[in-house]
DNA sequence: GCTACTCTATAACAAGTGTTATAACAAGCG
DNA sequence: CGCTTGTTATAACACTTGTTATAGAGTAGC
């Protein structure tokens, strides 16, 4: 039954990943984690000896690599128009979930503290922040846009996405979101050499 | 002494948008804020009756009325850069605070749930938002932008800026929100019918 | 003085939190 | 059977939360 016990654990973070994304990282209880995850809470602390922390920690972690893979996928399967469709995909998920599912890293980052107990959440945010920047930015440099240029780019879809996301919460409407698409898709189009 | 106390129901509302800037709106607790204050916890209910929620509220529409009006007076003082030194007084308080202070809004927007007890919240946090919306979105249309590109670039300034500020916390540089300066410099140069 | 009113101090309640300790259960193995 | 090992169940601890009730100060008008 050791499958079945690693199938519990990673239930336990998806769930606490989704919690995460839509009430923020004090609304996460574990008693309601494993309620939801069919995971007995005996057991939390078993495959979770650093508690909360670390639940939440691996959520990140989780969450972050799987958009970090949503995201390389569409830029290496549409050259041209790859970043759009990451954005659409956001899109749909903000839509689908009525405007409940926010972005799980982001509400770690709004509420994670500077006490040294929660070093380890903000190391896997900061983590998972720059693994985004740096695959943008892979992108945008073999477009021929500099370094530097690429970089910065980078960090403003970034903070575009992100803050659109909040913008369509608070609004509970698209229209946040799709204004950043199609400034977005202006502001991706300067510095290049050629026009392609 | 009437007046010392509307002095103290005025410090519970500014340090309690202080603290919800830093920790988020879980992280408020009224005994702190209270504390902090100065002011009695067992007052706190005699000058917000519905406790908790109030003043969150209120603690929003002032944080934010007061960031509109700053952002209508860079606005008005310079019709060239005033979005830039806007940016600019936005990027000093990150750095003062040592990267602590985040947006009061966004933080309860994240944070706030769909529950009916806080609807009062979401109203505040949508008010805020499109009263920002329409200050930049005017500005952008006395420039000579046409009604819905102006719109779309009011939103996009604040969803970058808003994202912006949370990869500063995360990354604990100012190099996220140095970059939306330059880049949003490059964008709002679009779409003007004439070049001035 | 007395009254009326605004404000504050104190304690308590009910609920929820992360966490720990301890005992039980199950499974495999000798 | 015993024995070990990985897992779970239960209860409890210590603490914090928002909120309320109640009694008490302080202050003004008369």
């Amino acid at each position: 039954m050791s499958k079945s016990s690693a199938e519990g654990r990673q239930r336990v973070i998806e769930t606490a990943a989704s919690i995460l994304s839509t009430r923020g990282l004090k609304g996460v209880s574990i008693r309601e984690v494993a309620k939801l995850a069919n995971a007995p809470l005996g057991s939390t602390y078993h495959h979770f000896p650093d508690g909360k922390v670390q639940i939440i920690t691996e959520a990140i972690e989780w969450a972050g690599e799987k958009a970090a893979e949503r995201l390389k996928d569409c830029l290496d399967k549409d050259n041209r128009n790859g970043l759009q469709t990451f954005l659409h995909q956001w899109r749909e998920r903000l839509h689908r979930s009525n405007f409940q599912q926010g972005c799980p890293i982001v509400a770690a980052a709004i509420e994670a503290s500077q006490d040294e107990h929660e070093e380890q959440i903000k190391l896997a945010i900061s983590r998972i922040f720059k693994r985004w920047q740096s695959i943008l930015a892979d992108h945008f440099i073999s477009h021929g846009r500099t370094v530097v240029l690429s970089n910065s780019m980078a960090l403003t879809v970034i903070s575009c996405l992100e803050g659109a996301v909040i913008l369509s919460r608070g609004y509970q409407t698209i229209e946040p979101f799709d204004a950043i698409i199609d400034t977005l898709s202006l502001l991706v189009d300067q510095g290049k050499e050629d026009s392609e």
